[in-house]
DNA sequence: CCCCTTATATCCAACTCGCGTCTTAGCTAT
DNA sequence: ATAGCTAAGACGCGAGTTGGATATAAGGGG
């Protein structure tokens, strides 16, 4: 029901607080796999709130800047990463998530193939990797648990852990009718990794037979007619992914 | 690659209006069915920028407020519609997209059933339906089409058109998998205005019996052992939404 | 009581998917 | 050189799913 109202009962009800704008950052879900296990890069806080934790690499928004930009800045200074996947997740804004004052977090999605997740861990000492254990099944979603090198239990900073969550349960979903996954496959590949990849991210052994015929049933993949080197065994041919038509 | 830079760098980079925060409002696409078709429910513009122009209701995030209640607030203001299906979509940067100033927008979809969005429209003047077209099958995505009454082509405010196709691109993505297609329909309805509503929102229309079995093997209707009344043929059971196990 | 319309139930063919098995091909050890 | 190992790639079968046509049921209206 819209009605005018009474400039006492407007002035009644005006706050200028509520005309003050919460903050706007971009955090990043920096994923890879690290041995055949999902993973992401972390920061670790040095300083309150939550100092000694373990966060997701992130930065404010800056006023002439898009979302998309301000999240590809941080995968380029945080993380000097080489320009990957980046897919805008979800906007995190609880009231309290930052004791410090009200910031919106854009988090978007990052996907870096394996040489790269290692390549830029080696070069940046400021990021730790956190392998993220999945205990759910399927698409069901719920928490998941970041452990670090050592295997111990990592409690995330703010709401990072449900952010990881998200990005885990977003990508389980899309794997099998998007292109996602061959953002985290070097350029060749084999459809051996393929499925190794798959298997990672869902967190179950595929079916190798139908998992082929599927794949190349998607027409995604390019034969190259090259095999892989290197293997004491029959080598497998190798693919390139052919964009989305 | 992190390193340091000397303090001219900094400086020489550094301009104060990096740290000005961009505006962050809630837009929302109020959808449901008019006469079959997906319809959303605009306002018209009285003032620049975009004078005349229909635009999605929307409206600023308070600093003390969470997005999902700034978006149901915005909901229950503008169009005093009952709490309905509310889910966050996109959330929307570019620099330009609003001439004014820097406003991010957190997009969210409201679906409203047949009955609320016609007594949200009596009972709203400031809100005006329009007819959404969707001209891609499947979920290509792309644009969409907004009529206005009249069967004119309206032309929305700010990247408001944007919103809507992926409001359209999003719900035909979950509908069949997922619970949003009860948000549409009433307490009681029968399979074919379950299968109606599939229809309206795909574009397309769906084979009966294959529709039926889906639906019940989904676990998600409750039959109720009750019957529609006031048909001139065969009435059929009416069904209850189980809510997700 | 018959007819009209739509709901609901059956049935069948095409397709997909999981899964076991067979063949192929490179390497390695003898 | 050759047999044997391993994993790639191909084949085939049975179960389950889906599209689509058809048959039966049930209410109102003439």
């Amino acid at each position: 029901m819209i009605q005018a109202e009474s400039e006492a009962a407007f002035l009644a009800r005006y706050d200028p607080a509520d005309y003050a704008r919460p903050a706007l950052t971009v955090d990043l879900v920096l994923l890879g796999l690290q041995g055949g296990q999902p993973a992401v890069l972390l920061v670790k806080r040095a300083e309150h709130p939550h100092a000694g934790r373990h966060a997701l690499p992130g930065g404010f928004v800056g006023i002439g800047e898009a979302l998309d930009d301000a999240a590809g800045r941080v995968l380029r200074e945080k993380a000097g990463a080489p320009p990957a996947h980046l897919e805008q997740l979800y906007t995190f804004g609880a009231v309290n998530r930052d004791p410090r004052m009200r910031i919106v977090t854009v988090a978007y999605l990052a996907l870096l193939t394996e040489a790269a997740f290692t390549e830029v861990l080696a070069r940046t000492p400021a990021l730790q990797p956190g392998r993220v254990a999945v205990p759910w099944a399927g698409e069901a979603g719920g928490p998941v648990t970041v452990l670090s090198a050592g295997g111990e239990v990592l409690t995330l900073a703010f709401d990072h852990a449900e952010i990881v969550a998200l990005a885990m349960l977003r990508l389980r979903g899309k794997l099998d009718y998007s292109e996602v996954g061959f953002a985290l496959l070097p350029d060749l590949f084999t459809l051996r990794q393929l499925q190794d990849v798959h298997e990672a991210i869902l967190g179950t052994p595929l079916n190798k037979p139908a998992f082929r015929r599927r794949m190349l049933d998607r027409g995604w993949l390019e034969p190259t007619g090259r095999l892989e080197t290197g293997t004491s065994y029959r080598p497998a041919e190798l693919f390139r992914f052919r964009k989305g038509d």
